[in-house]
DNA sequence: AATTCATTTGCGCAAATTGCCAAATACGCA
DNA sequence: TGCGTATTTGGCAATTTGCGCAAATGAATT
């Protein structure tokens, strides 16, 4: 079983990477129901505008997202709905390392 | 469809943060095929062994890799071999970037 | 052409990340 | 106890990241 190559790690890591903040996995969960233009994520994520579209060429530039502008606005779309089937698994990471998420239901 | 709590898209992000660095992935993909040493992965990742063992605490912390000392080594192993299922769909992310990951067989 | 709305980009700053060297720690053995 | 091996940690410099403000760009409308 030969190692895995190098570009290919890197090309990994940059998604991941991508991938690791929060804000940009709020987006992308907002985006797994559908595009969305900037000013509609603007509206949901709490954040400065300017830095929400700096995540999304964050995750656009690594292939997550692709965009189309309609007149005025820019809209964004979850290229990879695949992503999200991941979560399970990241759950249980999160759980074994003994830092339960608690998730109240009232 | 209620937005993700911050707690959980916070421990989501973490997981893939630490994820998004290519030498951690070259750890994970050595352990998914069986716990090492220290040494053992040193030698095969090339770096410092001190730069081996902060990415290991940092994969360790978040729950992605266990340890365990055995008289004069530890070994870590791999708590989440379903973390190698997604490279499929990281794969996919990848191509469709436009940034094509060359494997050229010899 | 001038105005307005939507989005991106330049800038500066604080904080985090990475990598290596050297020192510290932990363990087994003579 | 003292030595050699295995691993982690402290410290430092260089680089990157994240954020908001303000300015710039692009498109539609008057």
């Amino acid at each position: 079983m030969p190692a895995t190559p190098k570009p290919l790690l890197d090309a990994r890591a940059k998604v991941f990477k991508a991938l690791g903040h929060p804000t940009r996995l709020a987006i992308v969960d907002l985006l797994a129901s559908g595009e969305r233009c900037v000013c509609e994520i603007d509206e949901i994520i709490e954040a400065d505008m300017s830095t929400v579209s700096r995540h999304l060429s964050v995750l656009r530039n690594v292939g997550l997202l692709s965009s189309e502008k309609r007149g005025n606005q820019v809209f964004y779309k979850l290229e990879c709905p695949c992503i999200t089937t991941f979560y399970g698994c990241v759950e249980s990471v999160i759980s074994s390392a003994g830092k339960p998420v608690q998730l109240i239901i009232t």
